[in-house]
DNA sequence: TTGATGCATCAACGGTAGTTGATGCAAGTC
DNA sequence: GACTTGCATCAACTACCGTTGATGCATCAA
């Protein structure tokens, strides 16, 4: 079921740090963590405006950070844990390797 | 020895991700992954002005994710894994939310 | 004490990223 | 068909962030 995920290469994170680094889409991740909205009520929940909201939408899901379908004339948007998880695998091995190199020598 | 790590809260967590999210900041982490580094040795490493490598050591210190201590004439920076483990964890408890929330309902 | 070295800090500049209001477009309603 | 709604996109503006070169301040050597 849930499979050990793979790290993110070091371009992609850096995509992703940068996209999640921003408030306003720190917002919106957090509210998409309740599980998927459509536009109009994020729009709402958050206290955006349209197009800032839709701003924000597009460079996190232009970085794989958010899924989208559309039905009818709404759009719903969704996380994408595994992109998430990605990029927690990638800090990880950076602790890692500076533990390793950390072991000896403080002088 | 290795502690299960708390969670950082949310206003830390973004300071983190702003200060990780630009690339020469992040190759100066990559760099002292590697171990405890003294200023000129980064400079010469990364072949960085000096000005813009301690500006953004001060950056990365600011957010707690380095750490300093002088010797003599020399300052040597080194990562503090523990921080970078936070914000892993913070990650992962959004994962988490997501997938909880993302277990019904696909329709 | 004088000079050199390692690093931090500052002011000025430039660029990039985010905001805003307007416009366009597709999907639905009447 | 005309009108409304939900959303994306665009151009213009703004603000913040990173860069650069200069300056200041320690520490060490001579």
């Amino acid at each position: 079921m849930t499979a050990v995920q793979a790290t993110v290469d070091p371009a992609v994170a850096r995509s992703l740090l940068k996209a999640l680094a921003d408030p306003v889409r720190l917002q919106i991740v957090e509210a998409l963590a309740g599980g998927e909205r459509c536009v109009c009520d994020l729009t709402a929940d958050l206290g955006l405006a349209q197009s800032r909201l839709s701003f924000h939408l597009k460079v996190l899901k232009d970085c794989g950070l958010l899924a989208d379908r559309q039905s009818g004339r709404w759009v719903y948007y969704r996380l994408q844990p595994d992109v998430i998880e990605g990029l927690q695998v990638w800090l990880g091995a950076l602790v890692e390797r500076s533990q390793q190199s950390g072991r000896c020598c403080n002088g």
